[in-house]
DNA sequence: TTATAGTTGACTAAATTAGTTGGTTATTGC
DNA sequence: GCAATAACCAACTAATTTAGTCAACTATAA
């Protein structure tokens, strides 16, 4: 089982354009600089979530990213798994055939632990998170800083 | 955060000494034999663990390890921790400093989660995994295989 | 004193992550 | 029609991690 950034940065954009998503379609490059994250690696992120119907692109000028549909209806287990592989934690996915064919001595607990993941994170909507005040504080602070200025002054560079 | 084969190998092997070790110390040998798992690999697992107190070692001829407590008192967490840096699902090791040292999106989101597997993880003691109905259907297979002869012929050079 | 078994460190192949580069295609507004 | 915008696509890459291997050394029981 993995979670990296790679699942991080999909859950981030997909909240990221739940919370804009009211003003029309959202470009990958809005979403680049208000989350830091690379353009390039968000279309092969968004390439994903396309085929996994979780949004809808607009081409052209004023074009960019929608959800789907609504994002009560979007979850975050949905987002991960298009993106990654799965969430499983075993090592035969849940198969059975851990060691030589045949099931491991931890083969039963494993398929627990993904049980958990996976329904915790099958309980949790785009909505619940866009709801969510800490949520909500953060993206104040994303979108002001966006207003200050489309360069933003890097840490580094003033200490 | 990341759950592979070597916290999936850490797990068993413990889990196969905690089955195993009313008969003195077990070797990393035996382990390796009834488990499937490289010995050498094993060996770098196994100096982790007794860094981190799960295990003590005996030296020389009928020498191999024991678990250094009783085996409700060891949980799959702490195994988990004691071989990979940790099974924290931020990205940031659950400071807050994932965006330009202030929080992203969803800090809040990945906290809850590494809450929740951690806590998971941390109910489940090695003594709970023995009394399984599973795991013993397994082990006891395992210990049959043993019997059969130290040589087991693999599948593949039967078919 | 010899065989056993843990201890340590350096090395390696393969896979995965987190990108980059350099294009192409569709669409809008002038 | 043309330029700008922004999605789409494919190939490549550096760094990291995994899952080992190899070779030597040390402690101890018989």
């Amino acid at each position: 089982m993995r979670l990296t950034t790679k699942g991080r940065y999909a859950v981030t954009a997909m909240l990221d354009l739940a919370i804009h998503s009211n003003s029309g379609p959202i470009s990958l490059a809005d979403i680049s600089n208000r989350q830091d994250i690379s353009l390039s690696y968000l279309e092969q992120l968004f390439a994903k979530l396309r085929r996994n119907d979780l949004v809808t692109s607009v081409r052209g000028p004023g074009g960019g990213y929608l959800l789907s549909r609504v994002s009560d209806n979007i979850f975050v287990a949905q987002i991960v798994d298009a993106v990654n592989e799965s969430i499983d934690a075993t090592g035969c996915g849940g198969v059975g055939d851990c060691q030589n064919g045949e099931k491991c001595l931890t083969h039963h607990l494993w398929c627990d632990l993904s049980d958990q993941i996976h329904s915790f994170l099958s309980g949790i909507s785009l909505a619940s998170l866009v709801a969510n005040r800490d949520v909500q504080d953060v993206a104040a602070r994303q979108d002001m800083r966006e207003q200050d200025g489309a360069q933003t002054i890097p840490l580094s560079s003033v200490v």
